[in-house]
DNA sequence: ATGGTGGTGTGACCA
């Protein structure tokens, strides 16, 4: 059987619900899980989604910033919501879903940006950042016997050189400086994660799911960052089928600055 | 060279 999962950023789900149809429509996902909602529970378009067969959502919002959720064709079961640094931020949602015989949990993130000043002593929200990946450490992909895991979202770290347009003249830039992408790579280490979107690709292609909205011209530029991550426990991998990055979402009408980033598996 | 654009929700904040 196929299964496959998408994380998109959407940045106010609200604005944008016109593209995220669009893209369920065209696309169809087993599950779409966004960050960025900027909506709160109240207010979040359930409607529209259970209409184009995503009966099951769970959400995680807050007025005005962050927010995560989860839009599934299929059962979503012990759902959670995990409160990292304890400051009240939505930015984490988790859910079991069941595939064939796979039991999988699965976990939508939303990590903080961090600023501008990659200086924690300086710049709250890079310390912030920095205490969001301590905590991340300690989550395992193989921690519960029986169960696989998938964690996707918005990480706001680019690891390795070759996920960013430049490597050496963004290494001071907040998603790219040596204590985000080391820190990343050990919570990957630590929580024996494996990074699915470079499963296939060598490190040595450019990977972007992101453009910034300030550039006159993205795509000429084409100045991107790879943001957007899919991660599962070991056990998955030989049964990935093929990542797709859909990167002409950029160019949609009034589009947000991450594209949708989708795994197909075959189990 | 230190801006540039976009979203929320109406004044700064955040990305």
């Amino acid at each position: 059987m196929s299964f496959s999962i998408t994380t998109w950023n959407i940045n106010s789900v609200r604005l944008r619900m016109p593209i995220v149809e669009q893209f369920l429509v065209r696309y169809k996902p087993d599950i779409l899980c966004l960050q960025e909602t900027k909506c709160p529970n109240g207010e979040f378009p359930m409607k529209p989604l259970k209409a184009l067969g995503y009966e099951h959502v769970i959400i995680h919002g807050q007025k005005g910033y962050h927010g995560v959720a989860i839009a599934s064709k299929i059962p979503l079961t012990e759902d959670h919501r995990r409160d990292y640094c304890g400051i009240g931020d939505a930015r984490h949602i988790s859910a079991i879903v069941q595939v064939g015989s796979r039991r999988i949990r699965l976990h939508n993130f939303y990590v903080p940006a961090g600023g501008d000043e990659p200086d924690r002593s300086i710049n709250p929200k890079f310390g912030h950042k920095l205490d969001f990946i301590e905590e991340m450490k300690a989550l395992r992909a193989d921690g519960v016997p029986g169960t696989s895991s998938i964690l996707v979202g918005d990480l706001n770290i680019a690891p390795l050189e070759n996920d960013v347009w430049s490597h050496k003249q963004l290494l001071k830039i907040v998603s790219h400086t040596p204590v985000e992408t080391e820190g990343m790579l050990d919570i990957m280490k630590k929580g024996n994660w494996l990074d699915l979107m470079r499963l296939n690709v060598p490190a040595t292609e450019k990977i972007y799911t992101w453009w910034s909205y300030r550039a006159k011209d993205w795509e000429a530029a084409d100045r991107g960052r790879r943001l957007d991550h899919i991660w599962s426990s070991q056990d998955l991998g030989p049964s990935l089928d093929r990542i797709e990055i859909l990167r002409e979402a950029r160019g949609w009408n009034r589009p947000s600055d991450h594209v949708p980033v989708t795994a197909h598996f075959r189990f």
